[in-house]
DNA sequence: ACATCTATTTATAATTT
DNA sequence: TAAATTATAAATAGATG
């Protein structure tokens, strides 16, 4: 066999100076961050909450259960309990089927956000709602979505190839990976 | 060579159950994290917020420049005015906006249709809902959801091609890795 | 930019100390 | 209870389509 390639080259961890390679670099690592972070989730039941923001300003976040829940929970020093008490829902789940039902519930909090930014602007500046935000909302809508589905199906083909052989567990997720499409922060 | 050890197994993802190891992987992995985002900020100039709270509820936490920095700049952002100057049209909103509801109706299809197999199922006991459910569906439904979930996609896909923006360049330095005391949970 | 492919580095599960 | 070891799994740099 003839070697293709040089294969992965060591490389310092020091700030990357090729603009190109920077970039590409950026969204293989945050990717990586990001299912280690669901993986660490799943396999220990944590809460986590991760915000990253690219050089060029844009916001992409981790959450599970949210974002928000977990922000807030350390924003307010809110040392809870473990909720055995809650429904199982979110963080015990893992089967494709309340995936589903995360992908709408997770549709359902976006909708929510978007009615309180709704609310909220049009105390401040209600003529400008029409002219940007939405966009936005539907757009970081669409690309939530997008990890979802993506995530959904993962679980959709392992369960099939598990049926095909014979019957088994599955794991599923219920995290939310997002990116923030705000634009340049520029 | 003797072999000493099996070295690394394989792991499936999801809930450790051995109370031990779930302990020792939530510590080695946790650093880990914290250690791919350190490495993520300094080779691209990332500037990134990780919270992370143990089952037993123990904060721990990552920011670089600070946690109160990236998170301060996310909650500003997601809740300031967008800057509407290259905002697209408004056009492009509904048709991102309509895409969503059709999202959205399907996946509560979905939803129902699960309610519907819950009920038959009479599941009394919690625990064997989220630990074994997706049994219950057909090998048969599950490639149908399969289809329906391509067809998802390539409509988000698309959605998400014409709304889809660009952007500029910033950058950051200096980073805080915090375990916090919170004591026991439980 | 995005996906894929390799060769290699890095992370880490199981074990030992 | 935690740190070190070791063998293997997983991530990814660089190249390519």
């Amino acid at each position: 066999m003839v070697k293709t390639s040089m294969g992965r080259q060591k490389i310092e961890i020091k700030k990357i100076n090729k603009e190109n390679t920077r970039q590409v670099t950026f969204s293989k690592r945050r990717t990586g961050l990001f299912k280690k972070a669901s993986e660490l989730c799943i396999l220990c039941g944590a809460e986590i909450a991760i915000i990253v923001f690219s050089p060029a300003g844009k916001a992409f976040s981790f959450g599970h259960p949210s974002v928000d829940s977990v922000v807030d929970r350390f924003l307010t020093r809110n040392s809870a309990l473990p909720d055995h008490t809650n429904a199982p829902s979110l963080v015990d789940a893992r089967h494709g089927a309340s995936v589903c039902m995360e992908v709408f519930n997770q549709l359902e909090d976006e909708k929510k956000r978007e009615a309180r930014l709704k609310q909220s602007k049009k105390v401040s500046n209600a003529q400008f709602w029409w002219e940007a935000p939405m966009d936005n909302l539907s757009l970081n809508e669409l690309e939530q979505l997008m990890v979802s589905i993506e995530e959904l199906k993962k679980n959709v083909v392992k369960r099939i190839d598990k049926l095909s052989l014979s019957s088994g567990v599955v794991d599923g997720r219920d995290t939310h990976m997002v990116p923030h499409g705000y634009g340049s922060g520029c």
